[in-house]
DNA sequence: TGTAACTCCCCTCCG
DNA sequence: GGGAGTTACA
């Protein structure tokens, strides 16, 4: 639902014959593609097959016999649902495509404006997302006269962050407090209060955020007359990822597949790295207790890496403390070991990452089979500056994203008053735009339009301070003509252009850097195009954000350009590519600061890194400077030592490198805490002469 | 009383 | 580069 159609061919060609998988899987690989009822838990490690296991076992499926409908696929985005569906097609045919695949998020949509009225849910909610949620739950907070500066009182980001792990995890608000937040622990009757307030204003203002599209389903599952109707939709639940869900997840797929049964999932306990969305990979360790009777599958043999990369993840995993054992092993032959490069700082290796990659791409290697990975969006800047500078083209995944931008947040404001009136958050937002209104009077406004039923008229009565007057009735007159024309037609890019003509001015006075503002803006009225309507845009914008620069572009598909990528490791999952390089290696930047006096989230950082060098093929290199400049010394200083993953049993399996350049200045004085042999890693590689 | 301009501070990961 | 907190001004 709501998202643009998107076919290869206008008819579909006749389906395959029916072919023997055995040839085609691994032992293990077949065995759990062929697993015939109830369920199955395959534990497959990074590179072993997963996908492609997952793929044929839905072309099985289809083959002996279960209409295509019947089957519902949960994946981690939906792209790489319809990555997989693609494949299925490539094994039996186009009725593969009638295959219901999408992310857990997404298929709780599609079924909540199906089945939500029933429940009392109507059927033209909008999304939220947590940016929107925690402005609500700021407007809740304000409400209930929290606002005013007094004693420490949480922001609203972590009252939205408690509120979501709690639904996420179940886990009881003052638990998560005493745990997490000991020093908010005497609000707990405040943080009570303000849930109420927000989970009425939700729905009263016909607003649904991330947490309660999986409540919402979670209940309806639950639901003595309409929960039985949803089960009996699908005869074969299969699941992506499964180390990256949470109990409230797994509360749905109970209630999903109850009556049958008959659930896959599949997931790496060792990749397991979203515990900020109330993942644990306890559920994956669990889930045979959860659904007894279940058939457990390991898939051990890696298709990706060479023997050398996966004797450096194996080293690094092996510390972790609670997991399925499972080691890495292949048939692929040779290979060089992961380099462990070292560098004076910063711009040395920015450098040392771009000359080691043109060689790469001068040896043969396309650039978009080469990635950087980089424990958070931010460590790239100046990477990105070097890369910019060199004309070598990049694209950018995770990070901050498009969609967060408050110049977008704006114009996304206009579209959603017109499509919900009730959208309080977007109605605030629009006030303040207006010169000479600010949060006050916009609360003002937002309350008295609540009690007059959201009529526009209310909007237009108010009675603004004089100079917002004229943009009052321009605003007024906008809203009106947008919301007279009906939706669809595929006119949402027109609606953007006509909102644009009052927004640009405000956007030029308002913000800096205009230009790529406004750029922003002609790719969002471009991506609008692919939408028959503005609830479908909007509902997909909310659910499937374009994830990274390439999403953006408009009209190609990033075939024809060749561009090195850029990733944060977390939005790298899933993904491969013949060479990686892993930079800021260093303990506070990975693992981050914040982790450090934590032992749980020390373990994920480790997974974390697990999955950065689990996607290397045949090149792998992590580097780390000895020196960074710290904002918040105001001071270059001298890093303590690198990543504490990378101990002695790691560096055993890996080539210590020093960029030939870090001789051409003086090298760093003193050895780090952390202890190398510097003078050794200078002999290396690089260092030698000639 | 409320807005707007100013300063300071801190900064993950994502559906 | 944005949000929270502070201050000057209508």
């Amino acid at each position: 639902m709501g998202e643009p159609k998107v076919y290869a061919r206008a008819t579909t060609p006749p389906d395959p014959s029916p072919r023997d998988f055995a040839q085609e899987l691994n032992p293990e690989q077949h065995a759990a593609a062929t697993f015939g009822a109830g369920p199955l838990l395959i534990v497959a490690g990074a590179g072993t097959g997963k996908t492609r296991t997952l793929v044929y076992r839905v072309a099985h499926l289809l083959q002996s016999g279960v209409a295509p409908e019947r089957v519902l696929l949960l994946t981690f985005t939906r792209r790489a649902a319809q990555e997989m569906l693609g494949r299925a097609v490539q094994l039996v045919g186009g009725r593969s495509r009638q295959v219901h695949g999408g992310t857990f998020h997404g298929t709780a949509h599609r079924l909540l404006r199906r089945f939500g009225a029933a429940a009392g849910l109507p059927g033209d909610f909008t999304i939220m997302d947590q940016g929107d949620a925690a402005d609500l739950i700021q407007l809740s907070r304000a409400q209930l006269g929290y606002g005013e500066p007094r004693r420490r009182f949480p922001k609203k980001e972590t009252l939205h962050y408690v509120y979501s792990r709690h639904i996420n995890t179940g886990i009881p608000v003052a638990e998560i407090l005493a745990e997490e937040f000991p020093r908010f622990a005497e609000h707990e009757a405040d943080f009570g209060r303000i849930y109420a307030d927000f989970t009425a204003r939700k729905a009263e203002r016909n607003l649904v955020d991330y947490d309660d599209l999986l409540v919402f389903w979670c209940l309806l599952l639950e639901h003595p007359k309409i929960g039985p109707k949803i089960a009996a939709l699908y005869d074969h639940v299969l699941v992506d990822e499964y180390q990256d869900t949470n109990v409230l997840q797994a509360r749905i797929l109970r209630g999903l597949c109850g009556a049958h049964r008959n659930l896959t999932v599949v997931g790496d306990d060792a990749q397991s790295i979203y515990s900020f969305r109330g993942a644990s990979f306890r559920n994956i360790l669990e889930f045979p207790r959860e659904f007894a009777g279940t058939t457990m599958i390991a898939l051990e043999q890696n298709y990706r890496s060479t023997q050398p990369i996966l004797d450096a993840s194996n080293a690094l995993i092996s510390r972790a403390a609670e997991r399925f054992t499972k080691n890495l092993w292949t048939r692929r032959e040779g290979g060089e070991r992961p380099w462990l490069v070292t560098t004076r700082d910063e711009q040395e290796q920015t450098r040392f990452v771009v000359e080691r990659l043109l060689e790469l791409h001068e040896e043969g290697i396309p650039l978009r089979d080469i990635a950087v990975l980089f424990r958070a969006a931010y460590m790239s800047a100046d990477l990105e500056i070097e890369l910019t500078n060199r004309k070598i083209p990049y694209e950018k995944w995770g990070g901050l994203k498009f969609l967060e931008a408050a110049h977008v947040k704006d114009v996304l404001a206009f579209l959603r008053v017109i499509e919900n009136p009730r959208d309080e958050v977007s109605w605030f937002r629009l006030l303040q735009l207006l010169p000479g209104i600010g949060e006050a009077t916009a609360r003002a406004v937002v309350s008295s339009m609540a009690e007059q039923a959201w009529s526009l008229d209310a909007f237009d009565r108010f009675p603004a301070p004089p100079r917002a007057r004229q943009a009052q009735a321009r605003l007024s007159g906008l809203l009106a003509e947008l919301r007279a024309r009906p939706s669809g037609g595929n006119e949402v890019t027109g609606d953007i252009a006509r909102i644009r003509v009052l927004y640009d001015d405000i956007l030029r006075e308002r913000y800096d850097r205009v230009e790529p503002r406004l750029a922003d803006l002609d790719q969002l009225q471009a991506i609008a195009g692919g939408y028959p309507d503005r609830g479908a845009f909007l509902a997909a914008i909310a659910l499937e954000p374009p994830q990274g620069t390439q999403d953006l572009a408009t009209g190609t598909t990033g075939e024809e350009n060749d561009a090195l990528v850029l990733s944060t490791v977390h939005s790298a999952k899933g993904k491969e590519w013949d060479a990686v390089f892993l930079i800021w290696a260093v303990d506070g930047w990975f693992p981050m600061a914040r982790a450090l006096g934590d032992d749980d989230e020390l373990e994920e950082e480790r997974r974390l890194m697990y999955v950065a060098l689990t996607r290397a093929r045949d090149h792998l290199a992590v580097t780390y400077p000895l020196n960074a400049y710290s904002t918040r010394r105001g001071a270059d200083y001298t890093i303590d030592q690198l990543s504490r993953f990378i101990d002695a049993g790691v560096r055993e399996t890996m080539e210590r490198v020093v960029p030939k350049f870090a001789e051409e200045s003086p090298a760093p004085s003193a050895e780090p805490a952390g202890g190398f042999d510097l003078r050794a890693l200078m002999q290396r590689r690089f260092g030698e002469p000639g």
